[in-house]
DNA sequence: CAAGCGTATCGTACTTAGTACGACGTACTT
DNA sequence: AAGTACGTCGTACTAAGTACGATACGCTTG
């Protein structure tokens, strides 16, 4: 776009697939678009990456890289706490990674980093092995099971809800789906819902729950 | 396969793009390998389905379909359990749904009767709107993510997973990722390790919360 | 300055996939 | 017996990934 064509590079091309996935969706990626968006030829990105899979991995891992470290010498839960709205925050900004991690078996660099910190925050934080093994799945089982159902929501904003709901339940028999109809109309329809806001409230239950279990003591 | 060519129908094409699915992949499902699994010619397929896309919206539902339903009437902790695990069950027999639940945003008809009788099993158990909303999500987030979780793993068993930790570390400076190593090496390369395993743990440790803020009552 | 070489770029074309269009056959109706 | 509707499929167009080899540009070396 504008000014002469600058020389390509790795990084160049990574963050213009980025860009035309946060736009377009994965499916507008490709190395025909791709190439278009810098101006050149698909076969010239095949000089920074060895095929599309590889792209698609530097990818997963560049997302990674965008998410905020968790320090190892603090507090746990503080850190913790930090580094999932921040997943959060990341993943939903690039609803496209999740279906990618699902496929990527590789991980990359940041994705390693990122990892490692993770489980020396939670080893320093006086969670045994076992249950830092848990405490990690558990928490990363909802950061990406919450970023998946808000990308899978029919509907961005109350208003458009509205019209979804509708639309779903024409061609049912009325009464049908009681308990959907009451949530429909009595909660989501609701002036101020907005489904993203109930993220904090599920991490803090999660981690008020791993706290009370952090050394194997029984529940309250 | 064998026998003669019987006549083709709806059901027949999606159990067979079911089965694609599961034994070689969603990117193993074309249209051109689905009528040759029915000893067809793709167009035929077109008979059935509108395109694939809508053949994807169905085998979603029909992955849904096969959830335990909740029932109603019971214990909600029961019930809402029983479900959690029959849908991570399900997931994991077919690891191919999950990525496509990202993308396609109509629900069909076994989805929205599964939606349903969730709310309604919260809603008898006590909970109000506002909790029931959280529960769902959370639980559902949960399940979801985990299995995600389950379908990015390297590896499979502890064996391979041997191999794979070994070959990931290559190329990294001996001393970078110590808590990575670690946990590779006194957890999940000993003997009885096995990710899936953790999921119930997580899934109760979710109950007791929610359980224990059932009706607003705070923490312990 | 000329010759040579490596690297980046790209033109062409092959392959796989979704699917539009319309022809054909078979079975059931009238 | 003739017509009709529906299921089937042959052909072909389009989009996308990418193999192969040619070209072009800039830097080194004699």
């Amino acid at each position: 776009m504008g000014g002469p064509t600058r020389q390509l590079s790795r990084e160049r091309v990574l963050r213009a697939a980025i860009g035309i996935a946060d736009a377009h969706g994965l499916g507008a990626l490709t190395m025909r678009s791709l190439a278009a968006e810098l101006n050149t030829k698909p076969m010239s990105l095949y000089h920074y990456i060895s095929n599309k899979d590889e792209l698609l991995d530097a990818l997963v891992d560049g997302v990674f890289a965008e998410i905020d470290l968790p320090v190892v010498g603090g507090d746990w839960r503080t850190e913790v706490r930090r580094r999932s709205v921040s997943a959060r925050t990341v993943l939903a900004r690039h609803p496209w990674a999740l279906a990618l991690v699902e496929t990527r078996t590789s991980p990359g660099p940041a994705t390693l980093r990122h990892h490692d910190a993770m489980l020396g925050v939670l080893r320093a934080g006086g969670f045994s092995l076992e249950m830092t093994a848990h405490a990690y799945a558990i928490v990363d089982a909802y950061v990406y099971g919450f970023v998946l159902q808000e990308a899978s929501l029919p509907f961005d904003s109350a208003d458009t809800a509205n019209a979804v709901a509708d639309s779903i339940m024409d061609g049912f028999p009325a009464g049908d789906h009681p308990h959907l109809v009451e949530f429909a109309t009595q909660h989501v329809q609701q002036p101020g819902y907005h489904f993203g806001a109930q993220f904090e409230f599920g991490l803090d239950l999660i981690l008020d729950a791993l706290a009370a279990r952090r050394e194997g003591l029984a529940g309250c």
